[in-house]
DNA sequence: ACGTGCATGTAAGACGTTACATGATTGG
DNA sequence: CCAATCATGTAACGTCTTACATGCACGT
């Protein structure tokens, strides 16, 4: 079973929200599911000429008062239909690739020093991430106007908050057991 | 900071543990590391000819007695430089990509049905994955002749069933939130 | 005048999978 | 003899990042 592209996804998704620009999308992905998706320029101008070019976005040149001229992609049907379709699909198990636990593996090589610094340098980026979610969270939870998205933003944030606590918890062990004997 | 060969690392660390040709290279990665690492022959083959290329193994044509002709490759002394030098680095973290929160982050749009299946299946998967970090803990934990590198891959093997406990919650969460109304 | 943010794109190259082609040997 | 396993590789394709090029508008 071949994988699906998942930036086309990703762009049709987002475009379900309303039309945007390539620079629009870049941004909301950022400010949205940073936290375990993310896009370049380099893939999203391509990929919308793509989408354009088969029909599943309409592109419209606007030039609103002031601004320079962007241009705005809009869903269409056959657009939508590929979304809808994409997300009933079941996941295809992407190959795993955790180049930490690469070298951690090797570590017996080196000095402990570097699988100690490789441990200490990951519980940082955790702490990061931990903070984060909080963030996210209270934004999430304030919102008023919950829209009916919001559980299902909600379930993808519990999942990150689990993992890193998990994660931490690693940390923690992996530094005890490092720094023995 | 550009990114290293990553595939590279893992053909050089293995061949640190002795000479291996590209077949014995695939199957060692798959029994020892498939939970986290992945490489394909249509990787591998042409990365050893760089490698060799390059000066950092050497290839060596052995015709044993049965068995049709081999290329067995062999660590030099910079290819050990290379390798131990990546180790040293830091690691650089790539960017996330998971589909299957991406497609959650979308469900609003979907039958509730999608999503639940969706989580079934994750937690079919990670129950597979606990599984085998059972068997594999007990093998390690059993051999006598405990290398210096146990160790390390117990402290891999942790970080697996950290995350596959706190993802099996995860899921439970998960599901008994999409039963609701 | 200049920097920052808005905005669109291209090119090079690395990375990675899958499918295919080929053929030897071994065990039933 | 046939299937499975050993063994090496190539070709096509798709994915993705990084760096670069370009230029407008707005605030200071």
């Amino acid at each position: 079973m071949k994988r699906r592209n998942r930036t086309k996804a990703a762009l049709l998704g987002f475009l379900s929200w309303g039309p945007m620009s390539g620079y629009d999308l870049r941004r909301v992905i950022d400010q949205s599911i940073s936290n375990f998706w993310s896009e370049s320029y380099g893939r999203i101008y391509p990929m919308l000429a793509e989408l354009s070019k088969d029909g599943l976005v309409d592109c419209q040149k606007t030039v609103s008062d002031g601004g320079r001229p962007r241009n705005v992609y809009k869903l269409t049907k056959a657009g939508t239909a590929d979304l809808d379709d994409w997300l009933a699909q079941p996941v295809s198990t992407a190959p795993p690739r955790d180049e930490r636990l690469l070298k951690l593996f090797f570590g017996a090589r080196t000095d402990v020093h570097n699988s100690r610094r490789l441990v200490e340098a990951y519980a940082i980026e955790l702490g990061d991430r931990k903070q984060r979610y909080i963030d996210t969270r209270a934004t999430l939870e304030a919102a008023k106007d919950a829209p009916e998205d919001r559980r299902f933003w909600l379930l993808t944030l519990r999942l990150g908050e689990l993992r890193v606590d998990a994660e931490l918890q690693w940390c923690e062990e992996a530094l005890l057991e490092l720094s023995d004997p």
